[in-house]
Parts: C-alpha cells; structure tokens; sequence
DNA sequence: CATGAATGAGGTTTCATTCAT
DNA sequence: GATGAATGAAACCTCATTCAT
C-alpha cells in the first residue's frame, strides 16, 4: 500500500553528517510536486488519486499531507509551480533583435513548442478551466502573470506597424489568445479531434503542418496590406 | 440496456389532456440524460455525483442505474448525445446561396455560436479529452462524425478557389480546426485567461470583439492575394 | 433488463380459441421452476439473482412474483419439487427379486446413479443445509420423507438376514447415510478435492472406481462373517 | 497488501503489561479473519455481511478492505487460513507407533474429531465446492496440500499389508476420501438429514454411534479375508 | 394474465484525511 | 521528520420487491 524509501542517499550523507536529512526532505517534497502535476494533469482534480502520487514521488501517503495539507492546497502547489514554470520559459524569449515578422514567427514556435513538450500544462490548465480558475484566483502572485509576455508582444506590433510591415489597430491580448488558442486546442482536442475526423493528428507530419499553417495564418493576420 | 419507448400512446393522451407523466419512461430518460449533462459538463466524469444528477433531474439514483446501467455508460449517453445534437445543427447550415467569402464568414458564425450557446458541448468535450476519447471510440456511429461539415467546407473553399476568391491549397481539415480553435479555446479557457490576463473575456463586449477578429483572422488566412 | 416473449405457441392457440392462455401459465410457471432449481443450486440461496432465473425462463422477474411470492417461496418451491422427484424416483426402485447382496448392489447404484444425474440436487440440498433446514422444516409433507427407502433398506437387511448372507445389527438408517455419504461427498466436493489431491476426481473412469468401491465397502460392511 | 508486523516490541511490552492493544495491527487482523471466518462458514461467499464480519471483529468495515482489500480476498484468506490450519492438525497426527488396525482407527478418530470441531470449515468447504473451487485453485500453495496426510495412509496400508492383517489394492486416495465422506456428509447434512429421516442426528449418542460404525465399516474395507 | 416503470434499503468499495507513536 | 494504523463519510451500485396500468 504504502511504499518504504531506503533512505541512502550515499554521498550528501558522509558530506553533512550533522544535517542528514535536509536536503531529502526537500527531495521528497518535489518527488511529491512533479508527480502530483503529473497525476492532476491527466486525471483532473477530482480524478487524481492519493496513493497513486504516493506511489510514483516514491514516498508515502502520509507525507503528502504532510507537506501540502489537503489535496487541494497541493493543487494549488501544483499549479502556482506549472504557471511560475511557464513564465521562466516566458523570460527567455528574446525577440528584439529580429526583425518583426521573424520574431512573431519566433514567438509562435515557442507557444507551440512549450505546448508540445509540456503537455502536463494543458491538463492542468483544463482542470482549473473545470473549477472556474478559483484556485489560481486564490493565488496573488499568479494573477496578470502573463502582463510581461503580453507587453513583448505589443512591442513587437508597435515596432512592426512603425515598419509599415504589421497592420494598425491589433490587440496584442487577442493577438496572444489566437496564438495560443491554435496550439492549445489542436494539442488538448487531439484524441476527440482524431477520432472525429478519423486522422491521426499527433502524427509527427500533422504536428509540424499544422504548426506551420498556424504560423502562416497569425503573419496573415497581422500582415500589412500590400 | 433498456428499450425505448416512443410515447405516442394516442388514444391516453387524447382523454387525458394534462399528461401526468408519472410513469414516463422516455421523459424520465431524458431528464436524467439532461441532468448527467450538466454534471458531467460541470465536474468531469469523475467528480460528478450520481446523487445530484438524480436529484436535478427530479429522479432517484436507481432510475438513473435503471436506464443507463453504470455512470460510465451514462457518461458515454451523454457523450453521444451531444455530438449528436451538434451534428444535427451542423444539418441546418446552408451555405450554397452566399458568396464563398459570405459563406466563410457564416460558418465562423455558427461554429461561434453553437459554443456560445452550448457551454455543456465544450465541458464534455474537455472531459473526454481527458480520458484520450476512449468512451467516443467506443461509440462507432460517432467517428467520423465530423466528415460532413468538413467536406461542406471543403466544397466551399473550391468554389471560392475557382472564383478566385480564395487562395490555393488550403486543407479543409485544418481549417476546421482552426475556426474551432479560436471560438472554443477562448471560452473553454476564459477563466484562466481573464485570471492571468487581469480582464474579463466573458464580458458582452470581449465576446464580440473576439468573434469579429477571429473571423478576420479566417478571411485573411483563405483571401487570395489582390 | 428484462426478457420479452413473443406468445406465440401456435398449435395450442388454434385448438382451443376460448381458453388460450391456461396451459401457457403453467407453462411460464414451471419454465420459472426449472430455472430456478438451476440458479438455487449453482448460486445458493444469497448468491441466486431472480434477473438471471427470469432470464433463463424466458419470463420476466415480475412473472417470477407474480407465481411465487417472493425469493425464498420460491426456493422452498424447488426445494419441494427436488426432494419429490426424488422420492418418486426411489418408488421406482425395486428390490424384491434380487437375492440380498445384488439388491443392496442395485440400491447402491441407484442412489450413486441419482447423485450423478441429478447435480441440482446436491447443490440445493447443500444450501438447505446451510440454511440449517428451516424451509424444510416449514414444508411438512417433507418431513419424513425417506422412511419409504429406509424401510426399504430394512426389509433388505431382515432378508439378508434371515438368509444368513448379512450380519445382524444393522441400523438401516445408518447404513442409508453411509450409502448416501459415498456417493454425495464425492461428487459434492469433487472441486475441491481434486484440487487438494491434484487429481480430476470428475473423470469417467474415476468416477466407475469410486462407485465400484463404494458398493464394495458397503457388502463388506454388511456381510456375515464367513 | 499490507505489511505484517510481528509484535515484538520487547520493551513497550515491559513498559505496560496490560497491552493495550489499540493500535495493534496484527491482533487487528486476525480478529476480522476470525470474525469472517465464521461469517462465510454461516453465510456463504454471496450472504456473508461486511458489517456482521466488522461488528464481530470489534473493528470498521473499513479496516476489512485496509487489510483484505475486497470481500472475496478476504475469503481467500480465510480458505487458506482453513485448510493450512488442517494441515497443521494434521501434521500432529502419528500412526507409526500403533499396529495398522488401531493406527488406522486412531486416523479415522483425527478426522471425525477435526470436523466435530471445525464446523466452520466443513461450512467453507462447502461455499467452495459451490464455486467450484475457484479461490482454492487461485492459492497456489493449497494445491496439493492433502498429499502428506495420503502419503501416511498409503504407507500405513503397505505396513498392514506386509503383516497380512490388510488386504491388497486398496488406494489411499479412495480410502481417504471414504474415511472424510463418512464424516463430514453426516456433520455437513445433519439438518436435513435430520428432517427428513426423523431423528435428531446431532444427539450426542447418535454423533458417537456414526464414529462408531464409521470407523468399523473402515476397518471391514481394508482387512486381510481370514 | 401480463408488464414496464419505479423504488427503498442496503450492499461493497473508495476517498481524503487524522491519530498515535 | 516520519510512519503505519485507523477512520467517517460518502461514493457507486445491486437487490428484492411493488406500483400502476
């Protein structure tokens, strides 16, 4: 039921002798972390089971409640962590030394990119969808998390409409959300998209089409007339 | 599981004109059917609760294990119900008598709409997306459920092709999706988004600015250059 | 859920127009009977389902009620019905014209013979038991039952006896039990014996040895010293 | 499913010799073994009650699951727990030091003994066989695990036979389950065997009467012809 | 004579959580 | 800091049975 944990961490025991377990609980408290995202993101809020984060932090039930209180309070974990994760990665985009319609075809590939290989985020985002965002409301520091991003964007349109290369009058918010709404979509629906179409749309070929026809279709869209 | 009974017992309800509907069978069906609807759409599969579908749908817990068996075959009712309504609105979209571009803008609208008008569509959809379609996979009439509005738009577009209205070599597939997309990824995630945008995406004025761009973004993507 | 039946037992409507559904209840009632003799003694008592006993009756669990009452009723019913087929088969036994050892011979077999033929026997007997004998008890034309073979079994011995080929001092009810004891241990815990022993005990020919030792056993119990 | 844990903390046990037993896991355990050993035994696999077996237990019927994970584990359990306990008496059993005849006497006592005063196995037994010996066979451990006590039997009969007070040919198999069926058909059919017959088999002059001639019709099975 | 609809009560099982050491 | 034992509440589901026609 509950698994034990042969505590040897060999090395970090003979180098701090006298504060044996500090790092471990650390450890454990992120084993705990990484495998409730995992379990919330694919089975939903009410769908996530105890013993099954228990099991894959390889740790106990009882220290999940240890650590996080309630299974809510570690959703909530969870879900401040995904965000904070999202806007790291948010950070790193780098845009101002391409030109415009290069760096918005920069900036869809990482939306996408961060969609494809963090599909955790999606369950997670659709589960808090399911719960009308009251735990991300109860989160402060998470609220207008996407200003930064946002703001990059509206620079970036400012700088392509000054060119003459973007059109006037985009939202950057609606440019973000039609962005984001081509990746999120076709990578959240695929398996009811797929069987409803009856094609594979996580077919590596379908992937990069479709990422290139979303691509196309945002440059479209913000393209200034000829 | 168990039969269906068309209720047209002609002669009954001729005498008795305020029709009881104690032991209605087929309308006791459907109440629960609309009930696990809402629930289902509301909590997920698995944080729906059998005693609130009974209770919203006037019924007890038994009737609905006496006509739907277990909650998962009820979930999957549901299910089919749903895509069926959708498919059976998709029916009344004619498009044959407007200008392709007129046309295009129709469907965007439609699609739009049944969203809108039908937030219990996009619960249930998420829902099963959450469990990888494996209750619409085991709906056989229900795959391919999609090919007709597909090949409506696939008709359309050669017809706005050969006017030379529409560009080339647009896959009607991936249109679909993103018209799909950008409705229902804005009202599927509206309240994560007007959390972390810090505005309000529900509000009437937000709906129609994100409908009216989306629509644009769909012309500008099919126009053939000038 | 429930079985329909298309009442359509052609013959017996066109003779007799004016009582048509007389021999069909009957019918119904006893098709229920069997089944449930079925179900009673494959399942016991807690573990027999009136859907499955209507089923196999082509009925319906209403019919069920509708003929007898309630679950344990209709057990008693089987019950009744079992252990009279029973007695009338034993009517058929006769032994006068046999000399003593080939008349216990014969009995022997019959009674082996009953068990193997007759499995819905052992099993609802087994129940019975279970149940500490109450619905026997509550039938009193049950009670008693045996002592036709029993006495049987005693003018036997008295002959055999008197003849000088079996020993005195034999409790005819004791030798019954013993008789009947070979032969329904064996085929009532064939299951768990042959696991236990790591031998199919349900195999033809096991089965011939064990009756032919059981006989044996038997005549060497009866016998007169020689 | 859940660990063991051999109560042997020495020096809590000085601390208070009282032991309160509260938080005792495995005296926990043994007592909802115990409680539903006699639950199944009454009541069958199918009318055995959690709550009875929890009440008994002096426990919840939540430990039940903490500890059998589902009723019909916990009916493994106790099958398995039964028969090693046969075993274990079994085991106590020596013939070697008797002559073959009072050996083989002394065999026959153990067995009626045993389940004179087992009655719940001969109940398990039987709620076994009704399902075929299903779990049983499920238990690799049991399998085979009748094969010491036959071993004995079949090397008490080659003695009586070296000293020519056995005859030939007599399998240890047959002669066990003879010996077992004489026993427990009594013990297992004394309720109806009872009604039916007209007599109380349960008397204790009766119970003594049927070892008696039991163990006789043993003995005239297996002696050597004078 | 027959039946589909309905139901109360209770069954087994699971869940998130807390106790006691 | 960590753990195994324990638990109340409620979940899903099934059963035998009755209602109303």
């Amino acid at each position: 039921m509950t698994a034990r944990r042969t505590n040897g961490s060999g090395a970090a025991a003979r180098v701090r002798t006298r504060v044996p377990r500090r790092r471990d609980a650390e450890a454990t408290r992120s084993r705990i972390l990484a495998a409730a995202t995992q379990e919330f993101s694919r089975h939903g809020l009410a769908g996530a089971r105890g013993d099954r984060i228990a099991r894959a932090a390889r740790s106990s039930e009882r220290m999940v409640y240890y650590y996080f209180g309630s299974k809510e309070k570690l959703f909530r974990a969870v879900l401040e962590a995904s965000y904070l994760s999202l806007q790291e990665a948010e950070r790193s985009v780098h845009l101002d030394d391409l030109a415009p319609a290069q760096a918005l075809d920069e900036f869809c590939r990482f939306v996408w990119r961060y969609y494809l290989e963090h599909p955790e985020f999606i369950g997670l985002v659709n589960t808090e969808n399911l719960h009308r965002a009251i735990h991300l409301k109860q989160s402060p520091q998470l609220t207008q998390l996407v200003a930064p991003i946002v703001g990059l964007l509206g620079g970036l349109l400012e700088r392509g409409e000054k060119r003459g290369v973007f059109r006037r009058g985009i939202d950057p918010n609606e440019l973000y959300i039609a962005i984001a709404a081509l990746g999120y979509f076709y990578l959240s629906n695929s398996a009811t998209l797929s069987a409803v179409l009856g094609r594979e749309l996580r077919a590596p070929t379908r992937l990069d089409e479709h990422w290139r026809a979303s691509a196309e279709m945002i440059q479209r869209f913000v393209r200034a007339a000829a």
